[in-house]
DNA sequence: GATCCACCTTTCCATGATGGGAAGGTCAAG
DNA sequence: CTTGACCTTCCCATCATGGAAAGGTGGATC
């Protein structure tokens, strides 16, 4: 099976899947005589792997752990865990990163207006005490900076 | 006000400083005669402008616009609000796709043991149907991947 | 056999925001 | 005059992904 086919079965792109074999993450792939790369239904197996692992947001190095995880028999599912409980808790702090952003501008874009006038609590927010010309700062309601 | 001050007055660091002025985020700063850039306080309000827009997660470009809304007296809060809430709504389909993630994650954190037996929903989920070398699938209790 | 199109190959470049490091100039204190 | 802390520019790296160029292959059609 050609590159192609591989990635359409798959779900991961040519470009990807040549990717993967240049940094390591798959082995290199059998060649026919003109040289085009061939797939078997293993291959395919290990790129599905690599499709969900990068769709539940895994990096490329903590995929090639679990792809030497998931070839080894002997494996203890403890480490397996662990990978993906900090993976879970990174996840969870970019999350709460996120969060935040949206509930002081959520806070932000509720006071402003949003009409044909200039005035801004967004830009104000952003400008806190230092107007691009010569206008006053304004407080708010008391909170949506940091303490 | 030489760079390395102006990074401290405003959590901006001198790299990013540079690399503002080079891709014309902020204007040329003057130079003293040896050629070190100058900073004035209109300079640290209007990097610490972009600071603050940055930790809300604005990209550059947004970031850009915002400036140039901020120095223009006559521009309507409407469309700083408009260029918030795509923001916000960017922000909460990412914090969507992550909980997602956690979601599927956690569910297969539970049901995996984790001792030193190598036994493994995580790893099973995603191999789904595909073990490395011949065991066989194992469905778990009815959902965590796509229905 | 020639042509054509879809596919394959490699290599280089780009993204976005940030940092690291090298090689060299400048300034103030000792 | 030396030392150390600054500054300058330029190049490279990250991370995962894609675009594009330039050229080779495979199979179908004329």
């Amino acid at each position: 099976m050609n590159i192609g086919e591989a990635a359409k079965a798959t779900g991961v792109s040519t470009k990807m899947i040549r990717h993967y074999e240049a940094i390591g993450l798959i082995g290199r792939a059998r060649r026919s005589g003109a040289g085009y790369r061939q797939y078997t239904e293993q291959d395919l197996h290990t790129l599905r792997f690599i499709k969900r692992a990068r769709s539940l947001g895994f990096s490329i190095e903590e995929i090639r752990r679990l792809l030497a995880l998931w070839t080894d028999r002997d494996r203890a599912s403890a480490e397996v865990k662990a990978l993906a409980q900090r993976h879970i808790d990174e996840l969870r702090r970019k999350i709460r990163a996120l969060q935040e952003m949206v509930d002081t501008l959520s806070h932000l874009a509720a006071h402003c207006h949003g009409d044909q006038r200039p005035d801004c609590p967004i830009l104000d927010a952003l400008a806190e005490g230092a107007e691009p010309e010569d206008t006053m700062p304004r407080p708010c309601c008391g909170h949506a900076g940091q303490p």
